[in-house]
DNA sequence: TATATAAAGGACAAATTCATCCTATTTAAC
DNA sequence: GTTAAATAGGATGAATTTGTCCTTTATATA
């Protein structure tokens, strides 16, 4: 259990948007929050357990990463591509591969053994 | 040998902002463009053989694709990396290679044979 | 029960990106 | 030369993202 400021001074970003960030990953159920006294963020085990990437990503930006054309194009597809459609889609599916494999209780592993580091 | 609405008519784009967009283009040399009547905007043969994606991206946006830490940390680097940055650097790695690979001059081809297109 | 602590949430403010408008300058064609 | 067409560039405005502030609500502890 965590409370906003100590988050805030480990990532190195403002408290108060800090705090907007950690509440609609609590509205969305990927993490939890306690308030008063003794109070704060954390995350179920279980929860813990399953969570990645992808699924915060999409909590706090939508699917436009997965989505967008990388040109900007209303909608992107095979079937009406754009001219780096196939060279971005090798792109955009490492991309998602990568955020749905990194799940983050493994990448907290590094960050307790200072291998990799939450702000700098 | 282009006019801005013509171009921003081909990518469904405002006017305007397709100016601003091709006078930056202008300005650091990847295309040519001349004022006055019959004039408009062109790129020279000797530019448009070597002209990939990654210098407009360049030119467009700087270099924060091929410099920033995906999580936002003010600096990417291997020695003091964030918990991601080993997973994306492939991915970065796969961007810039990408753009760089990414010819004008091929890039039009398949939009004049209509299997790409500039706008939806 | 009173108090201190902490998240929730709404309203607001700043900064950045996106976009428009207008005037000046340049050029072709008559 | 005059005129019409086109880019250059500055000033401004809108939208989005980023960030702050303040009040309300909930909880632990004394
Ligand atoms: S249509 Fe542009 S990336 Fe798919
Ligand atoms: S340090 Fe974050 S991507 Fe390199």
């Amino acid at each position: 259990m965590s409370n906003v400021r100590d988050i805030a001074e480990a990532i190195g970003s403002p408290v108060a948007f800090t705090a907007k960030v950690l509440q609609q990953l609590a509205r969305k159920g990927l993490i939890s929050s306690m308030k008063g006294a003794k109070g704060g963020f954390y995350i179920e085990a279980k929860t813990l357990r399953h969570l990645n990437l992808c699924t915060i990503v999409n909590a706090i930006d939508g699917n436009g990463i997965t989505e967008n054309c990388m040109l900007g194009l209303r909608e992107c597809s095979e079937k009406n591509p754009c001219p780096v459609h196939h060279q971005y889609k090798h792109i955009k599916a490492g991309i998602i591969k990568m955020l749905n494999e990194s799940m983050v209780n493994n990448l907290t592993i590094d960050v307790e053994k200072k291998l990799s580091v939450l702000k700098n």
